[in-house]
DNA sequence: TCGTGTTTAGACTCTCAGTCTAAACCGCGT
DNA sequence: ACGCGGTTTAGACTGAGAGTCTAAACACGA
């Protein structure tokens, strides 16, 4: 795969749009070549099939979280604050993208090898999460967990897949009315019991 | 899509090894007959193309675990308790149905609408633990929360999500291994403050 | 001006999914 | 035995569409 200019890659996510709605096997390439006003010969001059053009959309979509989430994970508060924020972040991507959300879960086997994709996720996820996890513990405001990389599939699986819900159903996702719910559920469980709310 | 005989529903997770390998795209109808010893003709005779028998396997196992979470539910202990029975029950399924189960999420789009899945879901899995978390605030045994649907999605999702992480890599998911880091997450901010361990 | 990389239209190939045919095969009632 | 419905199957066939190839422009810096 070439290094895919700005421009074009502007465009792309009309393509998911389009994958979302018909599903991924029922868009032809030359839809998307239609859709996105990139034609189909220049989309084979940089990507090496269909499949590839929404692996390049599901890595933009998780750089763009790995970016809010390491923004999150920085914050000067306490941890249980930043992981209250790492919710929010993956779910202001995942409103701001549903249609690339949509598309990318309905048919991640098309997107790419599974475990490349599992990588992708625990770098861009699991990682920070887990650091969080450890400083919460540190600082006091998070309860230890026997284990904590468990414990961050457990916060992704839960938001990702409330999300989805939304997403499913074409309701607008709120993560500001979404993610006090979650949290509630969450975080409780990880605050220690000698600080309760 | 006509009735299945046994001795070919029997068959058919072979199909659902393949399409978790080398992707259902990858898997060529002539390639399930082969590995099911179904012949193509007779595939055909059942199912409308390659997809229901997709959809087929999904009805399957969202059945059983229908069953499984239906027999959780109305054991005769504490919701709290029961809600439990429910998270292992779901990682049995998975557990025990591990190509079927990836093999289906990575191909959600290809398993049918996305509506009629949702509802499915809603069926097996959202309405009877719903129904728990009602009991566990009137037995005093779980927390209430002001939205229980997305409670039980947050639950559906915290087990899927660990569980299928197992699964894409490829490692043995063990449901007794696993629900307990599960459910201290969760359970924790479910139970009632006023008594902790 | 040359050369290298990019862009594009359009025609082409080739792999399957799915269809069709027509021949068995099976049980069951008569 | 016989015929009749549903089932089972092999194998040939069709059609759609993914991906390839060609060859002509284009852009742009050296």
């Amino acid at each position: 795969m070439r290094r895919v200019p700005a421009q074009i890659a502007a465009r792309l996510p009309a393509a998911a749009e389009l994958f979302a709605d018909r599903g991924f096997e029922n868009t032809k390439v030359d839809d998307v070549a239609a859709a996105t006003g990139v034609p189909k010969a220049t989309l084979y001059y940089y990507f090496a099939g269909k499949e590839e053009i929404l692996a390049f959309l599901l890595q933009e979509t998780l750089q763009q979280m790995a970016d809010e989430v390491a923004i999150a994970v920085q914050a000067p508060d306490s941890a249980a604050a930043r992981l209250a924020a790492v919710v929010r972040a993956q779910l202001r991507v995942m409103a701001d993208q549903p249609s690339v959300c949509r598309a990318l879960i309905e048919n991640l086997g098309h997107a790419g090898r599974i475990p490349e994709l599992a990588s992708s996720v625990t770098e861009a996820y699991y990682t920070p999460v887990q650091q969080l996890l450890d400083e919460g513990v540190r600082d006091g405001s998070l309860r230890a967990t026997e284990d904590p990389s468990t414990t961050a599939m457990v916060l992704f699986g839960a938001v990702t897949m409330s999300a989805l819900s939304y997403l499913a159903a074409g309701r607008p996702l709120s993560p500001e009315g979404l993610s006090p719910a979650i949290l509630t559920v969450v975080l409780d469980g990880l605050r220690p019991t000698d600080s309760p709310p």
